[in-house]
DNA sequence: GCCGTTTTCGGCCCGACTGTTTTCAGTCG
């Protein structure tokens, strides 16, 4: 994301908070919130639009309010109303929403009757008992706000989706055991495939009279830290801390009758739940969690596809269901054939002994042969990479006769590439000279150090990588790991017409750290035409299981099989790679 | 504040759970 887009994202979502608090008008707080959204998750710099309200206001969900706003923004780097909000609000204050079971009408209650302005006076008055004394307000409360003030200090982001998903699996195994459980799943930003989770969602298919008991088997799991809330048919925990990854789990018990409506909804996502619901309206129908009904008699609800059906949709894949333009394509039947994990056949960058993996070129073919592979590219580091012992020119072209050896040995199993992952140095030369990386078969360019350099600078540098007339693949382009590194900011569209261009692929690194490109650089390269690689980078054996990561990510790009190399068969993969050489 | 296949004004998704209430407000997803 885009600078610009990031801090006007930010204080749209500032304005829509304090507002809240202050006791906005709640669509007015909605709208800003809506604004903020869009600047999110736009793919291309606001700024590039201009200061021209008219333009501006073509944004989804920016009206002539928000588009004089953001005019102003990148005219004068400030928004007038955004400033005389917080003048009269306390800056400490907008941390307390969030704490769980604190909205805002209580932090305003907390602000104008106890003088509370922050997270440490919320803590000092907790050690009394006078907020009881408080209207609204009592032992439970206030002894509810002392536990989830001290998880709200302590808990991390969200957390990542190689931590979430082999929880969720694990839950949704154990539940599986339950005898009266009919059918089991995990939904949420987990089953769209997004790259950080903030809970864990689980659904559960049973009949009405056993849903205490599937719940009251759920807070029984080990797992099971701390019980959040406890209903007959929702269920909240959190898990016990691993580290950073103590993960709240929310599950819901419904009817078969209502599996796929309650699927659909605990999916989401929330933008797209109302664009669903507003369609049934529009349709004279209702949808909520439990069936999609006209007047009172049910229409659809067992199945998500009978549901997408009634509505006159085509089912729409969870990885797209983010209210982008899918429901559209979904009344068109126009939807992408999204690619599958097993359509991935050839892994291009992955590393061996050679540098910093941890097993030889005849392991990782032979792991690749087992996965059914008919191409294995062996990528190992170049010289820069000191630490990763990357390769310097002599030991590289030892190297390459090695992994020729093992090639000579496969022949009829599996293609063995001779290749190398490069490292995009600060200035955008590459680690090897041309003479070296020409008898390469395969060359993956990758920035690994300067990762915080400024956009104009990465956008430059990367050009230069891209341009190089022997690169096959740029490697994970902004060097982001997720919640741990920024990475670069460079002009996306610049480097994807360049790619483009050249006629290279621009790869989705599938290892859940960093899942780079993401999504929405990944829709558009796609949208651009330019082709995508999906690569686990693997060093090890147990890292080629990373590779559902960078098919959810592509999934959530709106890739068919048709726009990434990996699903290539081996005669058009290899006629590929030499059409990238020219 | 935003938006339009009933609308340029009058709507804006819908339900579960909790706590402090005597019928509901606040919060969450």
């Amino acid at each position: 994301m885009s600078e610009t887009n990031q801090r006007l994202a930010a204080l749209f979502q500032e304005m829509a908070d304090v507002m809240q608090i202050t006791g906005a008008d709640v669509f007015k707080v909605k709208a800003f919130e809506k604004v903020s959204r869009t600047l999110e998750s736009l793919d291309r710099d606001v700024a590039a639009i201009g200061p021209d309200p008219k333009k501006l206001a073509e944004l989804e969900g920016v009206g002539k309010g928000s588009a004089a706003r953001i005019a102003e923004f990148l005219q004068t780097g400030k928004i007038t109303d955004h400033e005389e909000l917080m003048a009269t609000f306390p800056p400490t204050l907008r941390p307390l929403l969030k704490v769980q079971g604190l909205g805002p009408k209580t932090i305003a209650l907390l602000w104008k009757e106890c003088g509370i302005t922050s997270l440490e006076d919320l803590r000092e008055k907790l050690k009394g008992d006078e907020l009881c004394e408080v209207k609204g307000m009592g032992q439970k409360k206030v002894e509810a706000l002392r536990q989830n003030l001290a998880f709200a200090e302590t808990a991390g982001t969200r957390i990542r989706i190689g931590s979430a998903l082999p929880v969720a699996q694990w839950f949704v195994d154990q539940l599986r055991k339950l005898p009266q459980v009919k059918d089991v799943t995990y939904a949420g930003s987990l089953r769209r495939g997004k790259e950080t989770i903030g809970d864990i969602d689980l659904l559960v298919a049973a009949s009405e009279k056993d849903a205490g008991t599937i719940s009251d088997a759920f807070v029984k799991l080990g797992p099971v830290a701390t019980v959040i809330t406890k209903g007959p048919t929702k269920t909240s925990i959190r898990t016990k801390r691993d580290g950073e990854d103590g993960v709240q789990v929310d599950l819901r018990v419904v009817p078969p009758a209502s599996y796929g409506a309650a699927l659909l909804y605990f999916t989401g996502s929330k933008e797209h739940n109302i664009a669903m619901r507003e369609r049934a309206i529009k349709q004279g129908m209702k949808l909520n969690e439990y069936a999609l009904t006209k007047g009172d008699k049910p229409v659809a609800g067992a199945t998500e596809q009978e549901v997408f059906k009634a509505l006159g949709l085509a089912w729409v894949p969870p990885e797209l269901r983010e209210d982008h333009n899918e429901i559209e394509l979904a009344a068109k039947n126009a939807l992408p054939e999204l690619i599958k994990l097993a359509d991935i056949k050839a892994e291009l960058h992955a590393h061996t002994t050679a540098s910093d993996g941890v097993w030889s070129i005849r392991d990782l073919a032979s792991a690749a042969i087992d996965r059914g592979f008919h191409t294995i590219a062996v990528t190992d580091h170049s010289k820069s990479q000191h630490l990763a012992r990357g390769l310097d020119e002599e030991r590289l072209e030892r190297h390459i006769e090695d992994v020729r050896a093992v090639a000579k040995e496969l022949k009829g199993k599996i293609t063995v590439l001779a290749g190398s992952e490069v490292d995009i140095l600060v200035d955008g030369s590459l680690d090897y000279s041309n003479s070296i990386l020409k008898e390469l078969d395969i060359v993956v360019a990758s920035p690994h150090a300067s990762l915080s350099q400024e956009p104009a600078k990465a956008t430059k540098r990367l050009l230069k990588a891209i341009n190089n007339p022997y690169v096959t693949i740029m490697g994970h382009l902004t060097g982001r790991l997720v919640n741990k590194r920024e990475g670069l900011h460079p002009d996306m569209r610049e480097l994807i017409a360049a790619a483009k261009e050249r006629g290279i692929a621009m790869e989705i690194n599938a290892n859940h750290y960093r899942l780079d490109l993401r999504d929405t650089h990944a829709r558009a390269a796609i949208e651009a035409g330019v082709k995508l690689a999906i690569d686990t980078d693997a060093h090890a054996p147990v890292d080629l299981n990373e590779l559902v990561y960078g098919v959810l990510t592509a999934r959530r790009a709106g890739a068919r099989c048709g726009d990434v190399i990996n699903c290539m068969e081996r005669d058009e993969l290899a006629r590929w790679i030499k059409s990238t050489r020219k």
